[in-house]
DNA sequence: CCGGGTGTGTGTCCGCCGTCACAATCCGGG
DNA sequence: CCCGGATTGTGACGGCGGACACACACCCGG
């Protein structure tokens, strides 16, 4: 039941804690595996544990009463999240759903209010990721703004590529078409036509379990609009 | 330049706040009204003030990078916006534009943050709206998955309407359809064309500047896919 | 009482993309 | 190593909603 001490000092949320309360912590995790399409939290339960991802990778999804999948957000590795609920005692308001095989660790709610609320400096960094959070939902939100179909998905591959330290674009955990599909508003066929103009314009190519972007630059260009939202020539 | 202690015991996020506090706020603080569609944040700026709204209303935009108007929220009165960058220093994340002849108090952020951080009670408070806010901004990102513009519509003024104590049910303020528009990626044009079927329907009725809606059941059964969206017959 | 700006109403048209239907691959687990 | 489900690839079609273009209605201020 208990988790190793090392692991809890990767995450960011807990550095700089005494030992003392790092071991009391410690005791009170546990952790957990889950396969690829495996519900981590369950929308509207009262499980309310705070959770922290220690590799693979999970995305908030909700549906729409028409049973459409809406995705919301990607969790990547030493990030936590189920903190709504721990914080206002609401049901979850989204799924949470593994995309890779993925390890996560639970505290349950009480032990997290306390480390929330009675802990000094913690507080302000739970504010400031909340912060975060919302600047990057009113991000997505615009995003979809965008008119045509192919420029969301650009914006989304850009948003989701990081810059290596050679120099090298990459997106890890190549996400499938459907997982951007709901991202970006958009049917999986479409993503999948614009997938094929990217890669036919050696834009991006795909590499085992990751994009290589080739040109970020374009991702960019046709995100904000410079140049034409690519269509099969 | 100072704000009456009256209006400061109508903000919530002031409540219980001992009264040499209030005092201390009230002179720091200073008032001003926009007229309706003046700029009261301005994206990217570093003016970092923690704004109240007194009267009127507020809608929060973006634009896309093609000049496309995207609505996040809207802000009702007696509650506070700009928190963001209090928070973290970061430069405003979006426009906040007066669609209603406005009165709002600001508070500069050196005093707000002192207020959030070294006051008991204020920081709970405090997440515990950035967590509602984010609930929300989720809630409308799945709004937006819903296929068809009427069904947008109708599931945004679900959510705008308010029931009264008498039953009846109501849009105060009534947004402009251009309005709707951007808060539910669709065009003006379509929203008005929504408003016309549903106005033929009694399900909707234009009364001064609010909306009575007549048959509330009827808009969240569109919304959720009980009744098939409207089109003109 | 007038005028202009802002909001609303409506027609037409075209292109795009969502849907359906299938084929072809890929991949992981037994 | 093989099988079955998941993922990707592609064609055809049809409808719907975005864009454009006006007309009109409304409201406030001068």
């Amino acid at each position: 039941m208990p988790v190793p001490l090392a692991i809890l000092q990767s995450f960011s949320l807990l550095h700089g804690l005494p030992a003392d309360k790092l071991a009391r912590l410690s005791e009170r995790m546990s952790e957990r595996t889950f396969a690829r399409r495996e519900v981590v939290i369950k929308k509207g339960e009262h499980g309310n544990a705070l959770c922290f991802l220690l590799e693979g990778r999970l995305q908030g999804v909700d549906f729409t009463v028409d049973g459409r999948e809406v995705g919301l957000y990607f969790v990547d590795p030493n990030d936590y999240f189920g903190e709504l609920s721990v914080i206002d005692g609401q049901p979850r308001p989204e799924f949470v759903i593994a995309v890779a095989r993925s390890r996560v660790v639970t505290l349950p709610r009480d032990e997290a209010r306390t480390l929330m609320f009675s802990t000094a400096g913690i507080a302000e960094r739970l504010t400031t990721r909340l912060a975060r959070r919302l600047r990057l939902e009113s991000a997505q939100r615009t995003l979809l703004g965008l008119p045509s179909p192919a420029q969301r998905v650009c914006a989304q591959l850009a948003q989701l590529s990081v810059r290596l330290a050679q120099g090298k674009v990459v997106i890890a955990h190549a996400p499938t078409h459907q997982e951007i599909a709901i991202m970006v508003n958009t049917s999986r066929e479409t993503v999948t036509r614009v997938f094929q103009v990217l890669q036919a314009r050696g834009v991006l190519k795909r590499d085992g379990d990751q994009f290589q972007v080739e040109d970020s630059r374009y991702l960019n260009d046709v995100a904000e609009g410079r140049t034409d939202p690519p269509k099969a020539t």
